[in-house]
DNA sequence: ACAATCTATTTACAAAATGTTTACCGGCGC
DNA sequence: GCGCCGGTAAACATTTTGTAAATAGATTGT
């Protein structure tokens, strides 16, 4: 998962764009100027950083010449406004990845941030597996010795639940607040119910549970 | 993949167009001399030129006519300063095929190399495709089997956040987002309906999907 | 060891949620 | 006006999911 750093005044434009990069996964900070901004790149550690050129104090200019002279490489994109003559060549010099031009559109921005983070961090994927099975968190997709397996949005939901949490024993109770949220109250039979589904997707030999274990008058506990 | 040589004698400003041309995915080649960058030119086979007009010794003008009465045909473009009164007749005759007055923007200087390429060889569009489906971005149009197929805007605009996005489960939000912006806020069946457009016009089996998939409880994913 | 009791599994099913398709209407450009 | 496009609603289809009831298994006290 990925941090990206907003570093821009305006309170509004940072609001935004970090609503959009929220709703796309990615973590954010954020700064409202090149001081702070420069002080949270350098100690944070984000993935990628988003900044103004027009800031108060510390231009942005000054923030990416700060950071790359600190030895620092992590990407940076630059916004800039529609009217600035930008010299290009100077944002290439100074260590810019990338720049995009206000006001510039969710998608555009967004190419550009994963273009960025492709080319730095090319796919990591992370993937969860236990026995022959594999779960790309990612991409949602489970598989087993290769083949792609179908599961339901709950069954996806309580296997990477226990995935989480492995060779513990997990009450009902614990499983339907953390699976199915404090909104919900189904029974906790349901719970046994998807159990088995998973068991049946899942077990090599569902009648001889090898990962979805019973405990009994507990719960279930899984084993990788 | 295109290899490109840089022959300009300002160091500064080479080692900038280098790394701009290689984030672009560019292969490159650089010489600060005109004898230097001649021999390369001539050996190493480029597929596209950028040189300096002003280089000491050998000028940018003796470069290309000796490339030229070499009878080789490697685009050249020509880079200038901004004092420098350009006499665009020279500029052909010397063999040059476009030229980029310093100090340029990194997008122009692409935008203009891109353009020559596909004077040149009208392969480089960048095209995108999956299975017997391809996608022009420049030209905006869609092709299968060598027929061209008609998709309305908003069809294909969804078709290459798709594309862009492969392999990854898109929520309706997502789409809507990126490919309607925040400024619309239509019906999230909206894009059920725009899928189905697609999947009609592109999917071999429109009833059975292999490349639009659906995401149950999510949303959409796209396999090339 | 046995029965009584409690707990877990399984199956089937109906309700709810979700996805697909079709048809329609307003807007826009010709 | 006519035709294309895009958004929406409504009807329809499909999948998922919670639950109940029947069955199987484990535990406990005697």
């Amino acid at each position: 998962m990925h941090t990206i750093l907003v570093i821009d005044d305006d309170e509004n434009l940072r609001d935004t764009i970090i609503v959009l990069l929220e709703q796309e996964g990615f973590r954010t900070l954020s700064a409202a100027d090149g001081n702070v901004g420069l002080e949270k790149a350098l100690t944070a550690k984000p993935s990628l950083i988003l900044v103004d050129l027009r800031l108060p104090g510390m231009s942005g200019v000054d923030v990416c010449k700060a950071i790359r002279s600190a030895r620092d490489s992590t990407p940076i994109i630059v916004l800039s406004a529609a009217g600035d003559e930008i010299d290009k060549v100077l944002l290439l010099e100074i260590g810019a990845d990338d720049y995009v031009v206000k006001p510039f559109g969710t998608r555009e921005l967004l190419a550009r941030i994963r273009a960025v983070l492709r080319r730095v961090s090319p796919e990591a994927h992370q993937v969860l597996s236990f026995a022959d099975t594999q779960v790309d968190l990612q991409r949602r997709v489970v598989s087993r010795k290769g083949a792609e397996l179908k599961l339901t949005p709950a069954e996806y939901n309580l296997l990477t639940f226990f995935l989480q949490n492995p060779d513990r024993p997990l009450t009902r109770d614990m499983i339907l607040n953390s699976v199915w949220g404090y909104e919900s109250f189904p029974n906790t039979r349901t719970v046994d119910a998807h159990v088995v589904r998973l068991r049946q997707k899942l077990e090599p030999e569902p009648d001889c549970p090898r990962h979805f274990l019973t405990v009994h008058g507990v719960g279930y506990r899984f084993l990788p």
